[in-house]
DNA sequence: GCCGTTTTCGGCCCGACTGTTTTCAGTCG
């Protein structure tokens, strides 16, 4: 449990679960261009859904076959493969399968609108290998030429050549959810009778990048409303526009999907596209079971064929036996398991949260004065903030020198007595030195309220050098927490290599806490990491990492993050009142994980 | 290829939309 989401895959030795998934979602496009059973190809895609969604690294458990053969779908073929890809770190299978089909098939179906048929009619009909060739051949008539194909469907595709989405890119939950969020308002604007519109999907999961953004709704006149969805202004393209469903695409390349159901309909249907697919799978399977099938519309008795409505998610769940399973949960790693246990999470909500403890102003490279970061805080509902500028080692930020530190731990004092409804903390984002020494010395460090320490320089160490570098700086009594421990920016910055266990056992060893960085660029800790830790018994703190005054919003992502990661409010110090925050960090270091223990029984 | 308090063989989650078709294949989620 490391790092390597963004990461080059490495050519040998190191197939992450990403990497292994992939060509298991490979294989089973090729599979499926080559006419083989769909329910071969069937059991590769969902070994692939499976590990993508897995609690650990396969590549630590290769040599652990009853480990493998316990997890579901994989069986004989599944598990030779995944540990071949472990060991070796390619897949025999896999290159003779690529070798013997046409190239570009993978490539093609990339495309949407392109399936397996139609990549491999492609390629085998037409000689088509890429995406440059596709769009050739459609502008130049040929492509339409092909079985069940025609000028509108060739058309359709070439729009989707065009578009950002065809790119197979995600975007980031710090774009698409705010963006979601103008769209339904518009749209409500536009059609005032529609009801119960809401997202679903992975952002209603809250997945840290989303595809496309799946909406509903339920109306009367649904024409009206997929009338409306297709005049929005920010729509560049209408993918489809059907009776119940629409899909277009905004001028910022979001796809966004729309569905429109009856009133009766709509807790089954936002169950179904909230998802997950693996998830919603098992929850199908259980249905059958009891002799139901699920539907987008209800449940249908298998033996009388009669269909029954629900009025909530709340109803489903419990006609299934079931207590509610919160969407961020809806990934299929056992959250079904623990529900039928009872032993499901309370888990943390954005009300939960009563400070800030990251932030930084124009005293470093934070964009408003203290004053207005405090009061854009207290908008945002938080009842303190720390002000936590970056250390001298961090020039390009302009970091503290000792003594504007000082000047600058004297300015916050002022205002926290100055202002109304909002406590002000003194404190620093530090630097961790190169080899785990405090960018302060200790002196200045006991002054402040609230200690980070940060990785901001040397990213490339090995990882048992940056293990350690930051098992060192844990051991400093005045460092509280380690803020944004991978360092990883989404999209753009692979995180650092370090042993995660490792860094869980030395947090709770040393009584330090692991932040939960909200920052829509970070998000780190990460859903998988958070999880982890919370089996390791860590505590966390959540922080916006704000560098604006419009940027403490930014909470929710981390509590989504957090909530993905099973995480309660009793293991989060900011949900601590003022009073009892200040006592947490008066308490010693090696006391402060009892500390939220008793504060996790009294409440 | 996987899997079994109905099964070790015979099943395998469910439905909308599109564009092509005279009833359905392909794709998508």
């Amino acid at each position: 449990m490391t790092q390597a989401e963004d990461a080059v895959p490495p050519s040998v030795k190191s197939a992450s679960n990403r990497d292994i998934a992939r060509v298991f979602t490979d294989i089973a496009t090729l599979l499926q261009a080559r006419g083989d059973t769909i329910f071969k190809t069937r059991a590769y895609s969902r070994a692939a859904d499976t590990i993508d969604n897995l609690q650990f690294e396969l590549a630590d458990a290769a040599d652990d076959e009853d480990r493998l053969r316990a997890i579901p779908g994989f069986g004989d073929a599944i598990v030779s493969k995944v540990q071949e890809l472990v060991r070796t770190g390619r897949l025999e299978f896999f290159e003779k399968l690529k070798a013997e089909m046409p190239a570009g098939i993978l490539e093609l179906t990339q495309v949407p609108g392109i399936g397996p048929k139609t990549a491999m009619r492609a390629a085998e009909g037409l000689g088509i290998h890429s995406r440059e060739q596709l769009a050739a051949s459609i502008e130049s008539g040929q492509f339409e030429q092909l079985p069940r194909m025609g000028k509108k469907a060739a058309q359709n595709i070439l729009r989707h050549l065009n578009t950002r989405m065809s790119q197979g890119e995600r975007i980031a939950i710090g774009t698409a959810l705010p963006e979601a969020e103008r769209v339904m308002a518009a749209l409500q604007a536009a059609c005032p009778g529609i009801r119960n519109l809401t997202y679903a999907g992975s952002l209603r999961r809250h997945r840290e990048t989303i595809g496309d953004v799946d909406m509903l709704c339920s109306a009367d006149d649904p024409g009206a409303v997929m009338d409306a969805f297709s005049s929005l202004t920010a729509v560049r393209n209408i993918m489809a526009k059907g009776e119940t469903k629409s899909m277009v695409v905004l001028d910022s390349g979001l796809q966004v999907d729309l569905r429109v159901v009856p009133d009766a309909a709509f807790a089954a249907t936002l169950l179904y596209f909230t998802g997950s697919k693996e998830h919603g799978i098992r929850l199908r399977d259980r249905a059958i079971n009891r002799g139901l099938s699920l539907n987008e519309y209800g449940a249908t008795d298998t033996a009388t064929g009669k269909t029954e409505t629900f009025t909530s998610e709340e109803q489903i769940y419990q006609r299934l036996g079931l207590p509610y399973i919160p969407p961020e949960l809806r990934e299929d790693s056992g959250e079904l398991a623990a529900a039928e246990r009872g032993e499901l999470p309370q888990l943390i909500t954005l009300a939960d949260v009563r400070g800030d403890l990251h932030s930084h102003t124009d005293w470093t490279d934070g964009r408003a004065y203290i004053e207005d970061m405090a009061n854009a805080a207290k908008d945002a509902g938080f009842e303190y903030l720390a002000v936590t500028d970056h250390s001298k080692s961090a020039t390009v930020a302009n970091g503290l020198s000792v003594e504007r530190l000082a000047e600058h731990n004297e300015a916050v004092r002022v205002l926290d007595n100055k202002l109304d409804g909002i406590h002000l903390l003194t404190g620093t984002e530090m630097d961790i030195l190169i080899d785990g020494k405090m960018d302060y010395p200790d002196d200045a460090l006991a002054e402040l309220d609230i200690v980070l320490g940060s990785i901001h320089s040397y990213m490339d160490q090995d990882r048992a050098t940056m293990t350690a570098r930051i098992i060192t700086a844990m051991q400093n009594e005045n460092l509280d927490i380690i803020a944004h421990l991978t360092t990883r920016l989404i999209g753009k910055r692979a995180p650092v290599e370090l042993d995660f266990d490792a860094i869980c056992k030395a947090a709770v060893e040393t009584g330090t806490v692991l932040e939960i960085n909200a920052s829509t660029q970070r998000l780190d800790l990460k859903d998988l990491h958070i999880r982890r830790a919370m089996d390791l018994g860590v505590i966390f703190s959540i922080g916006t990492d704000s560098h604006r005054m419009h940027q403490f919003v930014d909470a929710r992502y981390g509590v989504g993050m957090a909530r993905r990661g099973w995480c309660t409010p009793q293991r989060v110090i900011n949900t601590l009142s003022h009073a009892d925050f200040l006592r947490f960090v008066s308490t010693p270091k090696s006391g402060r994980y009892a500390f939220m223990d008793r504060y996790e029984h009294q409440s």
